[in-house]
DNA sequence: ATTCTAAATGAGAAAGTTTCACATTTGCAA
DNA sequence: TTGCAAATGTGAAACTTTCTCATTTAGAAT
């Protein structure tokens, strides 16, 4: 994990490792700079909601987390492993389900081509009620 | 033009209008409510930050206008007239480029569909870099 | 036309998110 | 161990957006 942070060019300080255990201990995977940082304090950790951004937005820059906009006013991170997926969000409770879509991502492709763009991110959303929220309505 | 702001159920109010009328005036279609508020005050009228703002959250309600939340950090807005599309961003000079797929669009609802989930919107960006700032590149 | 009233506005304060500046601390290489 | 560049914590600041509330305005009822 010490590994993590020096190949992607990061001394492996003492916040930073404790992110990415945050990280990668979290129930969910998408979670904001401020929980992050509640969390730490939580645990006991002694942390600058400074350090958690700066370190956040690093770690986006190594390629180690993925930051989400998504409509809620404040970006969401999840740690980069694994491969690219897209969201689902419930615009009711919240909750954040991953799905990939082979034929969505080489339409993608085709269209920034074709509209001349070199891509080099994409970001699809889907809102809507998911099913535990959708029960719950009379 | 009033009548547009009769039927969604809203006063047909000067600042209102003047904002209806900005929106369909500007050359690019997708603005954030800070470059809609100084275009107003260089127009010569004189509203205030605030009523911009709530005036573009009640056009959201009132399905007058759509709100994108692009990776740029504040919202932008665009005119609701025609019918659905997406997006392309160019990430260094901003451009906005709009495209419809239906096969993307019959995706997303057989996956929402799949998962559970009762669909309600959906987002989709690509970025990457237009022809034009590809060019300017050595 | 005038009057009346609820709704809308403008101004500035306030809230929320994110970044900055800088004195202090820390990781790591010598 | 020591030294130094890099990283951190704190609090201030920047930025976007919302809130409050006294004043104004649109439009319905005279």
């Amino acid at each position: 994990m010490q590994a993590d942070l020096k190949r992607a060019g990061l001394k492996a300080t003492l916040p930073r490792l404790r992110i990415l255990e945050m990280l990668e201990g979290s129930p969910d995977r998408h979670v904001g700079a401020e929980d992050l940082y509640r969390a730490l304090l939580a645990a006991g950790e002694s942390i600058g909601l400074a350090t958690v951004y700066r370190v956040l937005t690093q770690f986006e820059q190594a390629g180690l987390v993925i930051r989400h906009n998504f409509d809620s006013g404040s970006a969401v991170f999840e740690l980069a492993a694994g491969e690219h997926h897209d969201h689902l969000v419930c615009v009711r409770c919240g909750r954040v389900t991953e799905f990939v879509d082979e034929t969505i991502e080489q339409r993608q492709r085709k269209i920034a081509a074709r509209n001349g763009f070199t891509m080099t991110d994409h970001s699809l959303i889907i809102y809507g009620v998911c099913s535990d929220c959708g029960r719950e309505l009379d």
